[in-house]
DNA sequence: CCCAGGTGAGACGCTAATGTCTCACAGCGG
DNA sequence: CCGCTGTGAGACATTAGCGTCTCACCTGGG
């Protein structure tokens, strides 16, 4: 049986998306290899979390790519990118809750990247009149962080769909709870 | 020094709040005791992050008892209510992802009160015509929770002003993003 | 002053998780 | 058939964190 990166990397995504502190024992039954080839591709399980940063961002920018969120007005393209970041939301709230462990270390530079995209998304949605400007970029592009990361968390523990996940993030960050009659 | 319990919660709380997988030790050091008075009064890990719950219920009930989420609009409710909750928004994100850990155990009995009232809030907004009944109220609760989360972590990191949270959580849940000419 | 109770400092052993190593074996190309 | 390579299984040492214990010390009440 061969080694198989990217297959590794989505086992492992599957599995601590889920449970967080699973161990790395557990993490490579969950892939079929055993712990000394785990061991062998990613020494130590810094190596894998950072591994699997590197997974989520990729994914991220694969759904930015998809998605481009610059074309159209900002509520399209935020609507376009939270259909196709959503796949990924599990993986994202292990990242996301992981993130907040690294405290010193600078954290990776590929979040830096998807964040200013965010938050440029959100800026655009300002500027062109579309979004309300006293609620910050930056506050809007953290709370699609959270959103997500609620949603994920929701789906595990059977309290919402997973099918519906990606209309409740996307209605209530664009038109908040509070009922409208018209559009 | 004479042991004060309350404090040495309030300083754990503190302490895990921006860094959850701190040692017992430090936890001790935060709160200015030996570890060997922590393991007296909470013996072992779970018995201090248990205690920590209790501790977290009981500022969400008086945070409830004090916003009374029952009285006026749901909406008038709601703001009270995250103005009331936003001082332990770094504790509730602790305990929140914490909570995504205890897979196989039920959850505390006090999480379902605050939850079924936190919901009621919600169904009351959407019963008198005040929300939306496109997100299901379960969800709504949800989404308070993850933003409070958000909110908290995002002050640790410097990203939003701390007094800016209850603002923006609130306005977000209630209004969403896009910018409304007419209130 | 003396005593009792509580606390801090530190040592000790235990456990879980991890990282490493060895060895056998299976597949594969010569 | 033979050797090479990569993998699995298991043993092993190491480490961090935890829980416990002992003992000295301090402090407050009698």
């Amino acid at each position: 049986m061969s080694f198989d990166r990217d297959q590794v990397l989505r086992a492992a995504a599957d599995l601590l998306a889920r449970r967080s502190t699973a161990t790395t024992e557990e993490v490579a039954r969950a892939a079929g290899i055993s712990r000394a080839t785990l061991n062998r591709y990613f020494p130590g399980r810094d190596a894998l979390v950072r591994a699997l940063e590197e997974y989520g961002i990729a994914e991220c920018e694969r759904a930015l790519e998809a998605a481009r969120p610059e074309e159209g007005t900002a509520e399209e393209g935020l609507r376009r990118l939270v259909r196709a970041v959503e796949p990924c939301a599990g993986l994202l709230a292990f990242l996301y809750s992981e993130n907040q462990l690294f405290e010193g270390e600078e954290q990776n530079a590929g979040w830096s990247r998807i964040d200013e995209r965010l938050t440029g998304l959100f800026r655009r949605g300002q500027e062109s009149g579309e979004f309300r400007i006293d609620l910050s970029a930056v506050w809007l592009t953290e709370a699609l962080y959270g959103l997500l990361a609620a949603g994920g968390w929701a789906v595990t523990e059977g309290r919402v769909a997973r099918n519906d996940i990606s209309h409740m993030v996307v209605e209530l960050l664009l038109g908040g709870a509070v009922r409208r009659d018209a559009s």
